[in-house]
DNA sequence: AAAACGGGGCA
DNA sequence: TGCCCAGTTTT
C-alpha cells in the first residue's frame, strides 16, 4: 500500500496541478459558465467510455435539441437514438431519457444537486453522481475517473498503471488529496482529470511537460512496467458488433425495417449465424434499443 | 468479482 | 491489431 504523502507533498501537488490546469485547461462547452447543470449531467453521459472529441459534437446539438431536463423528457420518438449517433453504448441515450423524466417527476424538473440524489437516477453510478455534483454545483465530493487513477498511481503510488478495478486504498488516497478548501478541492477534480487526459497519459505520458514530474512517484522510480498486462475486448464477430450494425441500419431509416433486409444488409460486412442474428435482435429488443412490430424492427417510440 | 455493453482513432 | 476512452448495470 503507498503511504500517504506528506501535507507539503499534497499542498505542492495542489498548487502544480491547479496552476497547470490554469494555463492548459481545454475550453470545453460544459465547463463554462453559462453551461447549466443539465449540460454538465448530458456532457457526463456522453463522456462514460467515450473520448472528448467525439462527445463535442453530439453535446452541441443535444443541447440545441434538448436545453433542459423538462425537454428530453417529453420527447417521444426515436430522435433520441438518432441523436445518440454513432457514440457507442446507445443504452446510455436511453437512460439518459428516464432519467430526465425521473427529474420531472421527483424533482420538479430541477437536476437534483446532491451526489446521493444523482446516484439514484438511472445510468449515474459512482463517478457521475460525484463529478455532476462537483462540477455542477461546487460541491466537493471525492471524483474519481481513469483518469484521475492513472495520475494516482504514478505520482503517488508509483505504478504505470492503476488497479483493474477500483480499490478501497485508491479511494482512500483520492479522499486524503482533496484540498479542504471546496472551491480548490472541484478545481482539483478537474485539473487532475484534465491532466491525466492531456500529459499523463495511458499510452505515451509527456513526462516532460508534466507540473509533478520532479515528484512523481513512478517517474523516480524509474518508469517500471505495468505489473499486469490489460486485457482488451474482442470485437470482430461478437455481438456487440452485430448489435451495433443493426442499430446503424435502424437509426437510418424512418419507420420499420423488414428482418429479411437487415439480415441482408449486415450481410455484406459481417457473417452471423442465425443464431446470433435471432440472438442480437431479441437482445435489442429486449434492451429498449429496438422495437419489433410483426416481421419489422424499428426504432422503439419512448 | 466478472461479464456485457459501441465505436473510432492512434501506435 | 491491440489498446484506450470523464462507467454503469447485471450476473
Amino acid at each position: 500500500m503507498p503511504q500517504t504523502p506528506t501535507p507539503t507533498a499534497v499542498a505542492d501537488a495542489h498548487t502544480r496541478i491547479i496552476g497547470w490546469f490554469d494555463a492548459h485547461a481545454r475550453d470545453l462547452p460544459w465547463r463554462r459558465d453559462e453551461c447549466t447543470p443539465w449540460g454538465v449531467m448530458v456532457s457526463e453521459f456522453m463522456l462514460q467510455q467515450t473520448p472528448v472529441a467525439r462527445v463535442l459534437p453530439v453535446w452541441t446539438e443535444w443541447m440545441r435539441r434538448w436545453p433542459t431536463p423538462a425537454d428530453l423528457a417529453a420527447e417521444p420518438s426515436p430522435e433520441i437514438l438518432r441523436a445518440w449517433g454513432r457514440l457507442g453504448y446507445p443504452r446510455r441515450a436511453l437512460r439518459l431519457h428516464a432519467a430526465a423524466q425521473t427529474i420531472m417527476d421527483e424533482h420538479d424538473g430541477e437536476v437534483p444537486n446532491t451526489a446521493a440524489e444523482l446516484k439514484a437516477l438511472p445510468g449515474v453510478g459512482e463517478y457521475t453522481s460525484a463529478a455532476i455534483a462537483c462540477f455542477a454545483f461546487d460541491q466537493p465530493e471525492v471524483v474519481v475517473d481513469t483518469n484521475i487513477r492513472r495520475v494516482h498511481a504514478r505520482a503517488f503510488s508509483g505504478r504505470a498503471l492503476p488497479e483493474k478495478s477500483l480499490t478501497r486504498a485508491e479511494m482512500s488516497l483520492a479522499t486524503e488529496l482533496m484540498p479542504a478548501d471546496p472551491e480548490q478541492a472541484c478545481r482539483w477534480n478537474a485539473a487532475t482529470m484534465e491532466l491525466g487526459a492531456l500529459v499523463c497519459t495511458a499510452r505515451s505520458p509527456q513526462c516532460r511537460v508534466c507540473p509533478v514530474s520532479a515528484s512523481c512517484a513512478w517517474l523516480v522510480a524509474g518508469s517500471p512496467e505495468a505489473h499486469y498486462q490489460p486485457k482488451g475486448q474482442s470485437w470482430a464477430g461478437t455481438d456487440r458488433q452485430l448489435r451495433g450494425a443493426i442499430m446503424a441500419l435502424l437509426r437510418s431509416h424512418d419507420g420499420g425495417t423488414a428482418l429479411t433486409a437487415i439480415r441482408q444488409r449486415v450481410e455484406e460486412s459481417l457473417s452471423p449465424d442465425d443464431a446470433q442474428f435471432d440472438r442480437c435482435v431479441s437482445s435489442l429488443v429486449a434492451d429498449g434499443l429496438a422495437e419489433r412490430t410483426g416481421d419489422e424492427l424499428s426504432l422503439p417510440r419512448s
